[in-house]
DNA sequence: CCTACCGATCGGTAGG
DNA sequence: CCTACCGATCGGTAGG
């Protein structure tokens, strides 16, 4: 802390106001991340051209690169914004003290939401496409999804304790996080049952009732 | 049957001897066949060039397509292989009578041997790079699948009468194959606990003891 | 953020 | 299966 800053004249509370010109740059590149997740999912990033992602937010072909350095870092902001939307949501669902069980159930809901709730191409996107990040931006993904799982690892031990989980804690991790991230290969808001139905159908394959 | 078959002078016993130029050709093709597997793998489809895959046969750039039609037929080929060979081993493992339990066991452990035994590339190709398929090759891809998965419903419904999963068989079937299938993110043969160990994990998470 | 452009790479082919 | 090549597309950039 430096004396000029102390010495900063007080602000108005709140966030500071933004000059038009710093909203809308922004806006666009918010506009940019979503339209790249959307076409990251369906065709691939290898499959979606930067024009692509131009012409889906009204831009040309040149632009998108006045936002970003390069296609990958655009890859990048795709999945570190969806984690950090994942983290948001986890944080949410995991304030009150519950049997480990039920909070389980929570964190299961949570992830299906992650992965399915409308307009959420993010985090498939860091599923599938995780093998065209540079080494720096991997480590920096895996981070997140770390911070993601270590809410996930309390619970698993409690219920490996408690013999509602007759695995250990770390494979059991593996093994569910894949049945459940899975879901985006089958997965069909139209067809397949409701996220609240496969939560239950998820908990009883996992879980046994409670033994007392 | 037409009367030339019937009359057809009697062969030596065992396979037919193929002329040099029957046999190198199918050598070739499924040499290419192996290599865009392995390279379709590690860097996916769209980012491996046909120049890439002749190279690892050692052939020059345009010659891959002596033997393909399209880069598309080399990826419908690698797949349609790969469950060749799985539908082959699952065959081999279902041959007695025994307890659902110890058949999912068995359907398991062969499962992780087609996603993870030594050069077995296929099927991670099949299960990661099906949107760049056409709808043909797709569908004709997913009557194997069904196939494949054909052999699992019955172990599951009897395991689901039982008592012994309380998951209705059809989800059931989704979590499970996602648990298994995820496991090409995370297994290293150097690294992670055996598939013998796996196979236990898996069983013990997904499956109660008989109740009787 | 647009215009105009470059060098590289790619799948695929004709002709032998 | 090789040689020589084509048209298309792509990520990215300079200059405004």
């Amino acid at each position: 802390m430096t004396a000029a800053a102390i010495d900063t004249p007080k602000r108005p509370r709140g966030r500071p106001r933004k000059t038009l010109d710093e909203r809308d740059e922004g806006n666009r590149r918010l506009e940019l991340v979503k339209a790249a997740a959307r076409l990251f999912r369906r065709k691939g990033f290898d499959a979606t051209s930067t024009r692509d992602i131009a012409a889906a937010v009204g831009m040309h072909s040149g632009s998108p690169f006045y936002h970003f350095k390069s296609k990958g870092d655009l890859l990048y902001a795709v999945m570190e914004q969806g984690m950090q939307w994942a983290l948001d949501r986890q944080a949410k669902v995991l304030a009150d003290e519950e049997p480990a069980a039920e909070q389980l159930r929570r964190l299961i809901r949570s992830h299906f939401d992650t992965l399915h709730g409308p307009g959420r191409d993010f985090i498939p996107v860091m599923l599938y496409e995780s093998r065209s990040l540079t080494t720096r931006q991997r480590n920096g993904i895996a981070d997140l999804q770390r911070q993601y799982e270590a809410a996930w690892v309390p619970v698993l031990k409690a219920l490996s304790r408690s013999g509602q989980l007759r695995t250990d804690a770390s494979l059991a991790r593996l093994l569910i996080f894949g049945a459940l991230n899975w879901s985006v290969q089958w997965f069909d808001a139209k067809k397949s049952a409701s996220l609240d139905k496969i939560t239950d159908a998820a908990m009883a394959l996992f879980i046994r009732e409670d033994l007392q």
